[in-house]
DNA sequence: CAAAAATTTTAATTGCAATTAAAATTTGAG
DNA sequence: CTCAAATTTTAATTGCAATTAAAATTTTTG
């Protein structure tokens, strides 16, 4: 039977295994559709039986729902990262894009795109919304501090936040593990999405 | 019993509670996700019984299906629109981004998110992703033509269309109709968007 | 190496939403 | 007003994937 969540923290072969399971089924939710993916289909990835999900997770829900925690956390993760490691407004925003995509496209992934927050559970639903908007919420502070130290230009910061996250949350979409497009994705997107922040040089 | 294809072409009663349908679910899906909304829920919200809808479409896959034709559409109209009136890339990628929000946010909306592109049929499937990587060609095009006439600066023109496109893509996500955000998207996008294009002043 | 705990499988069950068929109602044309 | 076609409903059915329980196996521990 499983344990308890105390013993489940220390217990490696067990967390292992669950993040194995949840990088799979990241993998066919990202493949086939969330529809599209039975429990069976991401049991085959793992040689295991669909039953045996059920020792690591109570139902599909917590499935997805798990699946989009370390989606956010790896996202919180790179914006700690550029918090720390950051000096100006735009020098965080562009660690952060950096960090956060490098994290999306390297060998910890793949992750989920988060295309079914609506339909968990009443308690698994506010989590991860909440997680997503503290996320924005520190991104747009981000592009606020640049504003004010003059490393960004005056906008919108709301909807430039919406803008460049929509861009990044969408390249599971279309990044399918071709490590070609990974080195593309990783030398290009933080450039691109932070260079229309710049203000205008002045001549 | 339905008619056939070239009848309901013509018939407007049929084409309009359609269409009807189709915002209906479009509206479902990015509410409750896909996963999370049943027939009834689309019926409920038509004033109709979920076996109604059967005389509109052959299934649930079809419905989710045309629902995507109809956001392909209006961005295949918006490119079209934008190539026949702008004048340099760069002032006809403003103009398709300006054009495109617009109808997103519009009265004919809402329009569904693509997250369910692989659970369709074989064929409908093939048509989404033909329709969209049409639409992506397109909108690369517009940016090398501005590369070609100096109004774009060189850069990587696939990643920076897949960053763009993610942007837009991912406003249904976070837009749910209220008409004060839908002023903002419609006024600071397109900015925002196609900021980062322009060629550094040379100063 | 034996016993206990952890993990996985086998084999049902089940529950819900999709789907269907036939009947009822509404609409529209003449 | 009438009749035929179009649309919707009522009332089952059904099919599949999620879930469960108990048994079997594997791993760990002392």
């Amino acid at each position: 039977m499983p344990r308890s969540a105390l013993e489940r923290a220390e217990d490696s072969r067990y967390q292992q295994q669950l993040d194995r399971m949840l990088a799979a089924a990241a993998h066919c939710f990202n493949q086939k559709g969330f529809s599209g993916t039975s429990l069976k289909d991401v049991a085959r990835r793992l040689g295991l039986t669909d039953a045996a999900l059920y020792y690591y997770v109570r139902n599909k829900e917590e499935l997805v729902y798990l699946c989009y925690v370390r989606a956010a956390e790896v996202g919180q993760e790179a914006m700690h990262r550029a918090v720390e490691d950051g000096t100006s407004g735009f020098d965080k925003v562009c660690r952060y894009l950096a960090y956060h995509v490098e994290l999306m496209v390297g060998e910890r992934g793949p992750f989920a795109i988060m295309s079914e927050i609506p339909a968990l559970d009443d308690e698994h639903r506010e989590d991860v919304l909440e997680r997503s908007r503290k996320h924005s919420t520190a991104f747009e502070a981000l592009i606020e501090e640049g504003i004010a130290d003059g490393s960004i230009r005056q906008c919108d910061v709301r909807m430039t936040g919406n803008a460049i996250m929509g861009a990044i949350n969408w390249i599971p979409k279309w990044y399918h593990g071709d490590p070609e497009v990974a080195r593309n994705i990783v030398e290009e997107f933080p450039a691109i999405l932070s260079a229309g922040l710049r203000p205008h040089p002045r001549n």
